[in-house]
DNA sequence: CCATTATGTAAGTCGCAGCTTACAGTAAGC
DNA sequence: GCTTACTGTAAGCTGCGACTTACATAATGG
């Protein structure tokens, strides 16, 4: 169920910008927000859902937050993706199985 | 870059719902909408969403149009999240040498 | 101390995505 | 033919999410 928060979470462009400059190591907001399209307190919120959703990590150092990476968090959407193609393969072996032998009435759940 | 269109489509529920929905097979619209929460009209404005960004794949039958579901759809998503995990080990491995070469005491925690 | 840097948060605006109802079209069945 | 089932699309409403500016706060340096 927690994968329906992460594709929410990484929809949004502005927020994959910052989970890709956090692809380099930890990094305090302003560094994070130099550059960017949009203002820092914009990338701040987002910081914050992106931490909601346990995409990325903080720890204070001094007047900085510094933020990073957390790739657990992306484990199950990965999964979730991965049963997609497990299905295919399941249902082909079922089929296969039912096409193969008589079967008597049985009944699925 | 079309990983973002994949994002952007997987975020809404309704349409993770037809996908699943899909995983079973392929099925008109009218059986995909029985019993969901929303209106058949908008199942079919999902199902167009769906379609352009690749995820399913439509074909006529008489007056019905059969969806399937289109797993190749999912793979530049796949191979995007994949490569969070190429950056661990590629920045394990730069951090393994920088201290390497270092070799001095560790500042804080 | 005082000024500066770094950040989170409140308040308010605005565009758009997802929904609904209504309608149009097309195949099939009687 | 006429009616019924199945679907797409137009039009319009509405809520919410992403953004901005303004402000409050905490650590640092001179």
């Amino acid at each position: 169920m927690a994968y329906g928060t992460t594709l929410n979470v990484l929809a949004d462009p502005t927020r994959r910008e910052v989970l890709e400059r956090l692809r380099g190591g930890p990094r305090p907001v302003h560094a994070i927000a130099a550059g960017m399209p949009v203002s820092r307190p914009a990338v701040s919120q987002h910081l914050k859902v992106l931490k909601d959703a346990g995409l990325v990590e903080e720890r204070s150092e001094g007047v900085r937050r510094i933020y990073a990476l957390r790739r657990e968090g992306l484990a199950e959407l990965r999964d979730w993706l991965d049963s997609f193609w497990d299905d295919a393969l399941l249902a082909f072996k079922i089929e296969a199985e039912r096409t193969h032998r008589q079967t008597k009435g049985r009944i699925d759940e």
